[in-house]
DNA sequence: TCAAATAATTAACGCGAGTAAAGTATTTTG
DNA sequence: CAAAATACTTTACTCGCGTTAATTATTTGA
């Protein structure tokens, strides 16, 4: 006696023997019901394999329960964490979370905010590109939707900025390496996708001020998103070039490291504090390849799920207060000094 | 003089001139109309901002035009790219692709094919994680959905299979291993999560008998996505006893290798070809990471985009075909060899 | 116990588009 | 240029569910 397949929310009515409009109201919130029916409809949800058609759902709700969640580039590991933690956090929430990438091109986070502007999403969590991302279509967008920004703010775009404090976490280890050894250069890119990058180089030359260091910056030539190519080409000539005052290099992020590395092996430099190293190298976000890195990479950790806990909190709010543009919020989480082999 | 929004298709026919079936037509199939209409529409287009409806739109077509893609963890870099591929296939060919990762999760690949169906998708493209995958759950799935498999073959699920051919790609490696040094000894995983593995294990044993070199498999304890850190751990434990019986480790994945450089880093063993070098280390799968491991890894490149074009083509085909169950095929790519400096 | 409060039912409309049938206009063809 | 073929318009129904209003049933509590 195999049940028949429900087809749709009528049907599902006749054999559970609660109305439509009742059902209809469980389904968007069971505990709107009262106890005895919800037990019914569940008793009934076990023995008949019904599920409400997303697509009419969606359809006539006034606002649906997807979350559109875009990062730049999600084969980056650092997005791929934090748009996984993100997701998470929507999906405690009762939201379904759509996770788009960017995959490193501008135009394509054009595209994907108007695909997520189609699914007429509850809200959307955005990590921009930044400096390079259209301001003011993210203004408009933000507008129209709920949107809460994370890693990278745009100016005045969306109901919360949610983020690392950069000024901190650069302090913090640029204090160590100048406590530990020479004081750092600073290695970047000379136009960086991101503006946290901005932020982290104001924050070296501040921090080399405050402790009365002569700051030496040096920019690599390079465009997009292949940053080890970057840190191993341009960081490897200026190794070989002996650039460097210093035998430090404190550079902007991870991956940039990684190529450097890369390209000291390759010269024979050994990197590290130990005996018989002619150079030291840190880096920033504590990228997953970082703890293989050889000799193990220095570096600060970002609170992942502390910012994807919060930035799913601040749009939540957003969604259900509908106070939209009250107030813009900007919190910003303390990195955390993860000490290796490399410096 | 803003032109006001249109709301709806009704809307729109009547500032456009054009009856409402003719622009449902239009929207299903730009093609499907005479020219001077669809010019007529897309001026309209142009001059109005009208979007159909996706939730009115899917929830009376026949069928929809999402494709699933499914992977079973998108944090690794070769799900990564491989996924990427397998979408612009997909948007190509004029379908709208959803890319689901399973996070290392097994019951989470369940659960994505759950959610899929409730999309009713044209077609799904699922990478399983293979041996572990609950087999019966795949089959019945396949009998539902049109379903390609690429990657890891689950037997007889779905309409095609397209994945990389390890024995080629194994006895490419073992042969260019023992002509330019000692023969290799195989590092895997005790319990591997992906088929492919045991393919590979055997395409070892099969090429070392061929080219009369005895065979050397050392497994490592560890279950998981965490490779590095198991590569690293169980590999640099061996290398530590001195369990190897020759001076070249073929392991199977780069990211093991990756660990396992790493520990041999540490370890103070010099790794690769040169002077001085104690040990070699070769890898599988090209992961973008191992141009910049120290030494970088010799490995075997896999065609990504040949198994992604390949595997939305079989899709499209038995999807347009309609023709499910006829015979299943099994496509192959060869492997190419990396020459780098670590083997 | 009985009125007040709460919850469920019945009936009906709306959402935005797919789709089918019948009729009209336009294009193509011989 | 007329007839056949093709494309378009009008009309109307469908899909599956949200939602409301009026009614009826059940629970609560003083």
């Amino acid at each position: 006696m195999e049940p028949r397949k429900i087809r749709n929310m009528e049907e599902f009515a006749s054999v559970s023997g609660i109305s439509r409009p009742t059902l209809s109201k469980y389904f968007n919130d069971p505990g709107s019901v009262r106890v005895s029916t919800r037990r019914k409809i569940e008793a009934a949800l076990g023995k008949y394999d019904y599920r409400p058609n997303i697509y009419a759902t969606n359809q006539n709700r006034r606002t649906t329960r997807n979350i559109g969640i875009v990062v730049p580039y999600l084969a980056d590991p650092f997005f791929n964490e934090i748009g996984r933690a993100v997701e998470l956090a929507c999906i405690a929430a009762g939201y379904s979370p759509i996770l788009l990438s960017s995959h490193g091109n501008l135009a394509q986070e054009h595209d994907n905010l108007e695909s997520l502007r189609a699914l007429k999403p509850a809200g959307v969590l955005l990590a921009p590109f930044g400096r390079a991302s259209d301001k003011a279509t993210i203004q408009r967008f933000g507008q129209d939707v709920p949107l809460v920004l994370f890693d990278a703010d745009v100016e005045g775009a969306g109901e919360a900025f949610i983020g690392t404090n950069n000024a901190q976490s650069i302090a913090l280890i640029v204090s160590y390496l100048c406590r530990s050894g020479e004081p750092p250069c600073f290695f970047e890119m000379r136009t960086p996708s991101n503006p946290n990058a901005n932020k982290r180089r104001e924050a070296y030359l501040e921090s080399m001020k405050h402790l009365g260091q002569e700051a030496h910056i040096f920019q690599a030539v390079g465009t997009g998103w292949d940053f080890e190519e970057i840190g191993y080409r341009e960081g490897g000539r200026m190794m070989a070039e002996g650039v460097f005052p210093t035998n430090t290099i404190l550079c902007s992020n991870d991956r940039l490291a990684i190529g450097v590395l890369a390209a000291a092996y390759e010269q024979g430099l050994k990197v590290g504090c130990d005996e018989g190293c002619v150079l030291r190298i840190a880096g920033h976000d504590d990228h997953p390849f970082s703890r293989y890195t050889c000799p193990s990479l220095t570096t600060i950790s970002q609170d992942y799920s502390a910012i994807a806990d919060r930035a799913a909190m601040a749009l939540l709010e957003v969604i259900d207060s509908d106070q939209r543009g009250q107030r813009r919020t900007i919190t910003l989480f303390d990195g955390k000094l993860v000490l290796r082999n490399s410096a």
